[in-house]
RNA sequence: GCGGUCGUGGCGAAGUGGUUAACGCACCGGAUUGUGGCUCCGGCAUUCGUGGGUUCGAUUCCCACCGAUCGCCCCA
């Protein structure tokens, strides 16, 4: 019985893990061209903190974390978002006291969650987060989006769009909520059963509904835009007017809910509009949050971040055609032809790592013709030959592979010869 | 958690209730004992996801499980 991987999780082989490091490249030092600086969490925290932060009612508290109890009988959680941790973290390290504010953290890596596995959707998935803690101004919220949709222009995607809305603060909201629940009441009947169910728990979530989208009722559905008050829609002005003044387009739809419980105010997702996305299409989202920190015991401000999905990334990428590879040839190869030649060869290929050279050499007993087809399979544009006559006079034949030009060279100088690139 | 489809070598992909499981790519060896990319010749699945069942006999039929995939829910 052979043991896989455990469902929803994957091995990335070198063939893919040469793309993730052309990402996480140009994500790191995207973050710093916007000054943002790399925060590292732990992969599991006390669960205690996702059920308040992420919220107890959310889908993700209630069915979807890994959490297992350690020896000590401490309850653990593998983490299934960043912003917990990372809120978290500043209150614990006091960052609202340091003279870098707002804090603005980014952070990588793997995420769990306990779902049915589908296109886009596995149990570990890789995010890539920033968090900008400390400051209420609508300039951070557009600088969020515009980082975000930078992380994916820069990679060379174009079918994208950028989709905001506002959830108000927690007096909208609530004013919001109610008007729908009002609204949809007299329909209950006609809705289907998870719209019935939605009404009472997140009457939000009733209006991206795809089977009900066509009733009557949701054309007149209030609008959250409409409840907003004063402070509320102001902020929204301000995020948009930031936006415009970016150049940054997007598109506003006041049916755009997030489904974790601790945003208020400007919510927003990057989507894909690429051919044949599949059904999931959402790239990235994130919004504002406020009551988090000082839910977790710091002062009373709040935050904006965004995570995206890098295996979404990908497939966004995959889509459009943008490729990714890097050149990971190495630039010589060494041949040995007899035993003795091999304890030279060994030294060679030593000194031209040494002095940078990519380099390698034959681990197989392959014969002449095995050793070039394996030099040519790792794209080597040298070749240098060691044979017993070479040996004898201590020098060695140096192959261009690509021209054919051969030379012969002391063995010490070997390095120099391919640097020069003849 | 629910529903549809699928599961043959490293990869792609035929196939049938019965003793050779096609073919292509890749890989290995030889023609060419020390110079590659072309060509030719040869090799490469005691086995058809796993476990049961039906049968004289199952890769092929049935059941279960596992996995993949697509969709719902939800989300990144």
């Amino acid at each position: 019985m052979n043991i896989n991987v455990p469902r929803g999780t994957e091995d990335l082989l070198p063939e893919a893990t040469k793309k993730w490091q052309v990402i996480e490249d140009k994500l790191n030092h995207l973050a710093q061209v916007y000054n943002y600086k790399e925060i590292r969490t732990p992969i599991f925290e006390r669960t205690e903190l996702f059920q308040r932060s992420v919220g107890d009612t959310t889908d993700i508290v209630q069915k979807e974390m890994y959490t297992f109890e350690d020896r000590g009988g401490r309850s653990l959680t593998l983490r299934p978002e960043g912003t917990a941790s990372v809120a978290r973290a500043y209150v614990q390290h006091k960052m609202h006291g340091s003279p870098a504010q707002p804090a603005k953290l980014y952070y990588i890596g793997p995420m769990f969650r306990y779902e049915r596995p589908q296109q886009g959707r596995t149990r570990q998935f890789t995010q890539f987060g920033i968090e900008a803690i400390g400051s209420a101004s609508p300039a951070i919220d557009a600088e969020v989006m515009a980082f975000a949709m930078d992380c994916y222009q820069e990679l060379g995607l174009k079918s994208l769009k950028l989709v905001i809305n506002s959830l108000g603060d927690q007096e909208s909201r609530e004013a919001h909520r109610n008007a729908l629940i009002e609204h949809f009441k007299p329909v209950k009947e006609d809705l289907c059963s998870d719209c019935q169910n939605r009404l009472e728990r997140n009457p939000l979530r009733l209006l991206d509904c795809k089977v009900d989208r066509d009733h009557e009722a949701m054309q007149t559905a209030p609008s959250i835009l409409n409840y907003l008050n004063e402070e509320s829609s102001q902020y929204f002005e301000g995020v948009k007017k930031h936006l415009d003044a970016m150049g940054i387009s997007y598109v506003v739809d006041d049916t755009l809910v997030r489904g974790l419980d601790y945003y208020t105010h400007t919510a927003f997702e990057i989507m894909s509009e690429a051919e044949g996305f599949g059904a999931i299409t959402t790239l990235s989202g994130g919004g504002r949050y406020s009551g988090l920190i000082d839910e977790l015991g710091g002062p009373d401000i709040s935050g904006i971040g965004f995570a995206l999905s890098i295996e979404r990334l990908i497939m966004a990428l995959d889509a459009e055609g943008v490729n990714l590879d890097k050149d990971e040839s190495v630039d010589c190869f060494v041949i040995a032809i007899g035993d003795e030649a091999k304890y030279t060869s060994s030294n060679v290929v030593n000194q031209l790592r040494k002095s940078g050279v990519k380099a390698d050499q034959d681990y197989l007993d392959k014969k002449v013709k095995g050793q070039f087809k394996s030099a040519d399979r790792v794209g080597a544009t040298y070749a240098v030959i060691i044979g017993e006559e070479e040996l004898a006079n201590g020098v060695a034949n140096v192959k261009n592979l690509k021209t054919g030009d051969q030379k012969t060279v002391e063995t010490d100088q070997i390095a120099k010869e391919i640097k020069s690139g003849f």
